[in-house]
DNA sequence: CTGTTTGTACGAATATCTTCGTAAACGAAT
DNA sequence: ATTCGTTTACGAAGATATTCGTACAAACAG
């Protein structure tokens, strides 16, 4: 089993912000964590530090501005970190945590008609 | 907007037993802990003790073992958690946390069936 | 070249979480 | 009453996370 990825609170907000823009720099991730809270500026860049050290971003530092990619994997860490609420919160019933998530964040008829799908698509693939 | 309740590792695994037992002794809360990870009874008892503090849990105290339980609701806490995964590791998007969630947890046919079936509840009532 | 801006490195203070040793209180058994 | 096992209370050490000030280096403007 490899050893599962466990980013901080902090770490993910910005491990997110590479996900969805690809490589950035300190003060790109910077301007846009600033939108959703408070920081200063060598904190976002003593934390992207940490995380390096850490293995969970790569960094370009041939040029003077260091240019930061995610490292892990986004489905990966996404499906670690379901799991783990899975097993602690929803006592091992995904379907539960699925039907919970469902019915608070309101979804369009689109999104569920996707999910009908893919129920179909896993139950024939199960037999 | 209510504060959000956001319990620690340790305190959701604590969290989870209370709520599947109900009022429950230090004692009994650590034997079931102690099958999933190791650790000391005094170490279990302060992360109550802290509970208590933090308004996590209530206890009786009126006899010497104190009996504790859950203070805050469980659907409510696991859909705070959610939806702040939802959020930042999601980008917002339910349907694909429930997508990633059913991917990777085999959940048996009755399962999916009634994922399948409180779908169609909700795209009734949204009409 | 000199001063200003922009960036990284580093270290330290602070906060929070986790763990556990020790002591005191209590009840039950001898 | 003394002892023994169980329990709570307290405090502190260790680990990890968060925040930021300061120093130094590089690029840039004049």
């Amino acid at each position: 089993m490899n050893k599962p990825i466990k980013p901080t609170e902090s770490e993910l907000e910005i491990l997110a912000i590479l996900w969805e823009r690809g490589p950035s720099t300190v003060r790109e991730i910077h301007e846009i964590l600033e939108r959703q809270k408070e920081a200063g500026y060598t904190t976002t860049l003593k934390l992207m530090q940490i995380m390096h050290e850490k293995g969970l971003v790569t960094r370009d530092a041939s040029a003077k501005t260091h240019i930061y990619e995610a490292a892990v994997d986004r489905e990966l860490t996404q499906r670690q970190l379901l799991n783990k609420m899975i097993d602690t919160v929803f006592k091992g019933s995904a379907s539960q945590l699925v039907m919970q998530a469902l019915g608070h964040h309101r979804s369009s008829p689109e999104e569920l008609d996707m999910i009908r799908q893919y129920l179909n698509e896993m139950e024939k693939k199960q037999k």
